[in-house]
RNA sequence: GGGGGUUUGCCCGAGUGGUUAAAGGGGGCGGACUGUAAAUCCGCUGGCUACGCCUACAUUGGUUCGAAUCCAAUAGCCCCCA
């Protein structure tokens, strides 16, 4: 199947400045496409995960692959879809910011052999160029009056916070840098997220004015749930790649907790599962949702990728237990690799020796409850487990006995929220 | 500057001199059910050395055997007149 086709069947095609002429030119031999990353953080999540692998399909077409660390861009803010202008990131934190990026994009990427992927930063070709040859270079090519008439400013002008004149040439910056690869790589495709399609078409009206060519845009559509909330946050913040951040269970979780209605799309925007087997999740899914064969595939699958297959038979035996498998046979490593996530607090192992510890302040002490009358309460109700067994005495004494391993106690209080207790000499 | 009103537990909101830790709702937390979903149902929802004790109805003081409930002052909010 060839490229465009296969991002078509995936639904990846938002929009694109010349479908035809794309097409055209990627059947005329191998092309440079690239898309630009904001580092905001030292690590990508989801949202930008999409577009990585949005990369990779080129490049497992047999294109090259630029990806883009904006370190320029980033100094700057791109406006676009923001209600107000966002705090400007020190060097020093957009350095790291960046060196954390790239580790991750050599996992998805394929920097070496032909077709290599390259990765660029814009500060290189920015940071030297001033600001007078700037404006004279590509700011005469930008009729401010089709600036205006851009979606990303005029929100901004109608609303409060208003537009500093630092983030209206935002996509001045972006315009330059789709120019720049173009001139120095070759590079005629620029691919993004929706709401990026201003700055893309911006790039390629600079690049017919600058150099004459014909530069193409392809935008995805936005990673989305049913309802339009964007995809890859919970409550505790997005969902990273960076394990350290959000842990291969969390990881795991997030997806295998997609709704029915998101899932497939889920599949085809994310994973490289082919269009016979998700035809087949797609008919699974209709007949018995309930089984959620897409949703385990789904999170297997971006387990697998994103962590390796260790990291997803560490999120899949985490799920089993803190879903209520019996805790036995386990040694202190393995349930801290497990509960890894989880609140602890660590006690005077002779707590455990004479009376033994009360199950009451355990569960203080644990952080699982705020009063001792809370902790009463939960154990009447039947909502207290010790090692993932349920306590229904209310004096229930601990001792060393009730170990779960070497030196740990896992309580749980309700369905999910467990607390482990360490308890060293 | 003068007059009136209001202030309750996480939130909203009843309450009235004594069975009031304070109705009801929301939220939260448990449990059952379930698809680790949604909906539904049930229980709990100030603290403690816990069949008893302590702290709580803006704050402080007062009346009373006894006050969230009456009085006074203070503060916050709201409204009306100038």
């Amino acid at each position: 199947m060839d490229l465009i086709a296969e991002l078509q069947w995936r639904g990846l095609i938002h929009q694109c400045t010349d479908t035809e002429g794309l097409q055209k030119q990627l059947d005329s031999g191998p092309q440079t496409v690239y898309i630009g990353f904001d580092p905001t953080a030292t690590s990508l999540h989801v949202g930008s995960l999409m577009q990585l692998m949005m990369l990779r399909r080129f490049q497992q077409a047999g294109h090259r692959p630029i990806a883009l660390v904006g370190g320029a861009t980033g100094m700057i803010g791109d406006p676009t879809g923001k209600s107000e202008e966002r705090n400007l990131l020190s060097a020093d934190q957009l350095a790291a910011n960046v060196a954390g990026i790239e580790a991750q994009m050599r996992q998805f990427l394929r920097f070496e052999g032909d077709n290599a992927a390259l990765l660029l930063n814009n500060f290189d070709w920015m940071k030297g160029y001033s600001y007078l040859e700037f404006l004279r270079d590509v700011g005469k090519n930008f009729p401010v009056g089709t600036m205006m008439g851009k979606e990303s400013v005029r929100a901004r002008l109608g609303s409060e916070a208003g537009l500093s004149y630092t983030e209206f040439s935002y996509m001045l910056l972006q315009a330059y840098d789709f120019v720049y690869l173009c001139r120095e790589h070759d590079c005629l495709i620029q691919a993004g997220g929706s709401d990026q399609w201003g700055n893309v078409t911006a790039g390629i009206d600079l690049g017919r004015r600058m150099l004459g060519k014909q530069l193409f845009g392809i935008t995805a559509p936005l990673l989305t749930t049913s309802d339009g909330r964007k995809m890859g946050k919970t409550e505790k913040g997005a969902v990273w790649l960076d394990r350290s951040r959000t842990s291969p269970y969390a990881f795991y979780q997030y997806w295998i907790n997609v709704g029915d209605e998101d899932v497939l799309r889920c599949i085809a925007y994310l994973t490289e599962i082919e269009k016979e087997e998700y035809d087949q999740l797609a008919e699974a899914t209709a007949q018995d949702p309930g089984r959620r064969a897409a949703q385990k595939r789904l999170a297997e699958w971006m387990t697998g990728f994103c962590h390796g297959e260790d990291g997803l038979q560490a999120a899949l035996a985490a799920s089993k237990i803190l879903f209520g498998g019996a805790i036995e046979d386990m040694d202190d490593a393995g349930l801290n690799e497990i509960f890894a996530d989880v609140p602890s607090n660590d006690l005077q192992r002779d707590s455990l020796t004479g009376e033994g510890l009360w199950i009451v302040e355990a569960l203080q002490q644990a952080g699982l409850v705020k009063s001792g009358g809370e902790a009463r309460r939960a154990i009447k109700d039947g909502g207290v487990y010790l090692n993932n067994q349920r306590v229904t005495e209310m004096d229930l004494r601990l001792s060393a006995s009730d170990l779960a391993s070497e030196s740990v106690m896992v309580l749980r209080k309700g369905k999910r929220n467990y607390a482990l207790l360490r308890f060293a000499d």
